[in-house]
DNA sequence: CTAGGGTGTTACCGGTCTGTAACTATCCTG
DNA sequence: CAGGATAGTTACAGACCGGTAACACCCTAG
């Protein structure tokens, strides 16, 4: 059959796509390496050619994670050109996109959570990449011209975390439905000082 | 050799006791039960007599990891009677020694990332569980006489739940480290309205 | 046309997983 | 002491896991 995916995109991106839904999907422990090739219209052998391990793959799933979610930062940036604090509010509403349309959380956050051993290859990547995330969001506040802008972030941050959690716990019926307004709330609270 | 707590405590309980603890550290999919049993100094059978399933260990795990939750909060009421506003600010000391002293989550949150099956028989459990410790916080707040008790718990409680995963993947030096100076902000400004 | 790199196929290795069977040893109670 | 419940031991079944070997194929570059 004429897939068109399969034929025109290369194996190593398809794996790393299948590879990216499945884990986020399912979990990395709950998805095994012929499950991926199998999805990706693929097969084990070349996994292993362009992968040198599973921990390998799930590494550079993780990139490609955070790599799309500082996409839609550059969205914003598009959206409202210099306008930081118009970037940041639009920050806070897609996160309630995100919330309400996946029951699944943050990538790196649900990998630190199955990945316990202390040296795991993919737990510096995930503290490097959330590090990273974290001195973006921190950027964006000071920017918007808000003091405290580190402690602002850092709430945001863990409210932001707290309600990905949330989602998966209780539903997205559950304390997430408030982001908005808590974050909003935050966010003229902080600016008001 | 004359164990103490071999000999003296129920297998059952030695099983529940020893799995909570190696699923709270390594996870539950990152433990068999061969493994729980050998450290409960145990064997497979008797832990087969005691529980239907894995799955069902993992539930009556989770039951008792709650139970010792609200077994906490009951500490606030002795050390605090009466006094609702104190209990919560109890609470959040409490909380803030947890993320320093524990390097991994809340034991329902993290089950619920790695039990992705949508009708697993922790995914209910899971939910009342966490629902109840929500009404809990929610009646403290209330009684402690916050107007917008309900709001100010559930940013309370995502908080929480994003600093205990903050700990896990930006380590107990990252954001977390905020938590009492956030919370106490928050308390302070419901309690100003 | 040909050589070679990327790909697919099949089979396999050794290990681990949950769960069970059959039997034996122990201990408490009546 | 007798008997029954509880616990321990060994072995095993059947499935799945990550990872590899060997070989056939096809497509494109030279």
């Amino acid at each position: 059959m004429a897939d068109g995916i399969t034929d025109r995109v290369r194996p190593r991106d398809r794996i790393l796509e299948t590879a990216q839904d499945m884990f986020h999907k399912h979990g990395i422990k709950g998805v095994g390496v012929d499950a991926i090739t199998e999805a990706a219209g693929t097969n084990k052998m070349t996994l292993y050619r362009h992968f040198e391990s599973k921990d390998e793959l799930i590494v550079q799933c993780l990139r490609a994670s955070a790599a799309k979610g500082a996409a839609i930062w550059d969205e914003f940036e598009a959206e409202h050109p210099g306008d930081k604090l118009a970037q940041l509010h639009a920050w806070v509403r897609k996160v309630a996109e995100m919330l309400a349309a996946d029951g699944r959380g943050c990538d790196m956050a649900n990998a630190a959570v199955e990945l316990t051993e202390p040296d795991h290859p993919a737990r510096s990547v995930i503290k490097e990449l959330k590090g990273a995330q974290r001195d973006r969001l921190v950027a964006l506040c000071r920017d918007a011209g808000i003091g405290q802008a580190e402690l602002l972030a850092d709430t945001l941050s863990l409210l932001f975390e707290g309600a990905r959690v949330s989602v998966q716990t209780m539903g997205c019926q559950g304390p997430s439905t408030q982001f908005v307004r808590m974050a909003e709330g935050l966010i003229s609270s902080f600016r008001a000082r």
